[in-house]
DNA sequence: CTGAAAGCGCTAACAC
DNA sequence: GTGTTAGCGCTTTCAG
């Protein structure tokens, strides 16, 4: 590795002159400066981050940790960061929680040591389960500016970007409503999630208000442990009646979707379905799928955004809370 | 950010006896390991990671450069990669080239000057089909160690992680042909990839080699701008004959496989289909679709063991490529 | 216009 | 058993 040393020299100056000349300083006659840059790039000089980043105290650095990077939604958040902290001269190191607490403040703590300027996050299931957030707090406490995304707690005094989870839920429910849908079932495998909980009030909010809704809601839940397809064949089976769905999750409304062609049901006329799937399963849909449209790429870029703001305005204590617009997309499962 | 001075001072001794005492140096009385140990934890002391790696030459990170994280393969193995890095204490830095040159080129660049201790990349398209390379050249010439999975290059001498990409697609038109399949057509929207050329070889060679085959091979490709389904339905269309297909990428098996439902196929009597999806994509289909498993958790988690082996021993000079075996998974597109 | 020196936080050879 | 010193590569004040 080539240093300011070698240049210096190479050259017959001082470190601090090549330094210098490298950064334009008006100390350095026009002369040196191109001396010395000629023969940086000759030699393919690139200044130590380490060394930069320790003097400087910034590393230009964002750490982000999500739980889970085979769901596309995280895996598209991840990618919109990457790409606006790239635009910003920002690099990523990405953490996988993998939904485990004691991943997640590893991580954190892992890089919470000068390795990053910021953490983007959004919590782990575990963690929202356990609702114990004295891991993520210690960093914010440390004055590490740190940004959620997606899934959030109150319990953390933070910068903050979500998408109106209430409100998504409930205009897609009445939508459903307003096609005349008798027997609305909410599909989640996200129960335990706070965004799940906020989606599933959402439908249940919009269904005490219809006025000729008569039925009970019916919340179908997928666990883990379970075979989703099984969980959803025994829905059918249950609900003989039912004209609607809607999946507050990323794939039950895809699975749903087949399941009931495979019944027979002639979609949209005897069943509406609306999903909270990304519109990379489309093509895997046929008729295509209704959905809510999360806007998963402003999401990750809203993330980055609050973040840079933060770091170079570090006073500012008052923390903002961005939600992103959700937009209901109706395509070929809904009338 | 608490500093070893800080505790030295704290304590009323030297910085480097503090040091000293929290590697549990037996230079130092035990009774001073104790309390600096308590102060330490005490004060959340960790150790700033900058200041280490710029001492050792070590950043225990890892650059990881991907073309795309919105392909479900790159999102799996980036998966494994983290997994099996922080097992072994790294942390990776994840930089994706949308499967751009320039970019790929800019993060190697901005990585290879002491933030990383080595890399794990997939080659982007627009490199791979411009085949130049130099820029790859160039930071093994800086005897940073390199590991490149999947999509790889000749000339490019390092580790490599891949696939039997021939191999694979050779076994499954085999088995097409086993089921006495007459019309087999190949689908592939990754024509200019090298992955894509050596399946689209397996294709040709098993065609060629079985005697009682006298179609010409069929080869639809779908170009970045086409719209797939369009063109799967144009296939069907033009070879209504067709009674096998195999598809070598992600997701064009499994849009094949929806058309041909559409178009009441029965399958697999009419038409067998395979594709080199994973398995994440089978809750999308009914049937299922048989795959070609590439096994990609073992692809990244041999990417990080070759790295981390060239990291600990850089002088063995013999680089190797290690070759993941695929599977057949026969469900129920195939007889 | 250029250079010497200090220091970011840490480690390690070498004193005492 | 503990402290001093030098140095990783860089920036930046301060002297010259």
């Amino acid at each position: 590795m080539v240093t300011l040393k070698h240049l210096a020299e190479q050259l017959n100056v001082s470190v601090s002159t090549v330094s210098k000349a490298l950064h334009n300083s008006d100390e350095i006659s026009p002369d040196t400066i191109e001396r010395v840059k000629a023969l940086a790039k000759f030699l393919n000089y690139k200044p130590n981050k380490l060394a930069v980043s320790l003097k400087s105290s910034r590393t230009n650095t964002i750490g982000v940790i999500i739980p889970n990077i085979l769901n596309h939604f995280f895996a598209k958040a991840l990618y919109a960061i990457e790409m606006e902290a790239s635009k910003q001269g920002y690099h990523i190191i990405t953490c996988v929680s993998n939904e485990l607490q004691a991943k997640e403040a590893d991580s954190l703590q892992l890089l919470s040591n000068g390795s990053v300027d910021g953490f983007i996050m959004s919590i782990a299931e575990e963690t929202q389960v356990a609702n114990n957030v004295d891991h993520i707090n210690a960093v914010i406490q440390q004055n590490i500016p740190t940004v959620l995304f997606d899934r959030v707690s109150d319990d953390i005094n933070c910068d903050k970007v979500i998408i109106d989870d209430f409100g998504a839920a409930y205009e897609a429910t009445m939508h459903l409503l307003s096609e005349g849908r008798k027997r609305i079932v909410l599909l989640s495998d996200i129960e335990d999630l706070s965004v799940g909980k906020l989606r599933t009030n959402g439908y249940l909010q919009a269904l005490k208000e219809a006025k000729d809704y008569h039925q009970e809601p019916v919340m179908v839940t997928i666990k883990k442990s379970d075979d989703a397809e099984q969980v959803i064949d025994n829905m059918f089976r249950n609900n003989t009646t039912v004209d609607g769905i809607i999946s507050i999750d990323n794939t039950s409304g895809v699975v749903a979707l087949q399941k009931a062609l495979k019944l027979n049901y002639k979609i949209p006329n005897d069943l509406s379905v609306i999903g909270f799937s990304d519109d990379n399963v489309l093509q895997f849909t046929d008729p295509k799928l209704s959905t809510i449209s999360q806007h998963t790429l402003d999401i990750g870029k809203a993330s980055v955004e609050l973040l840079l703001k933060r770091l170079n305005d570090p006073n500012t204590s008052l923390k903002t809370t961005k939600t992103i617009k959700t937009k209901l997309v109706l395509r070929e499962t809904t009338k």
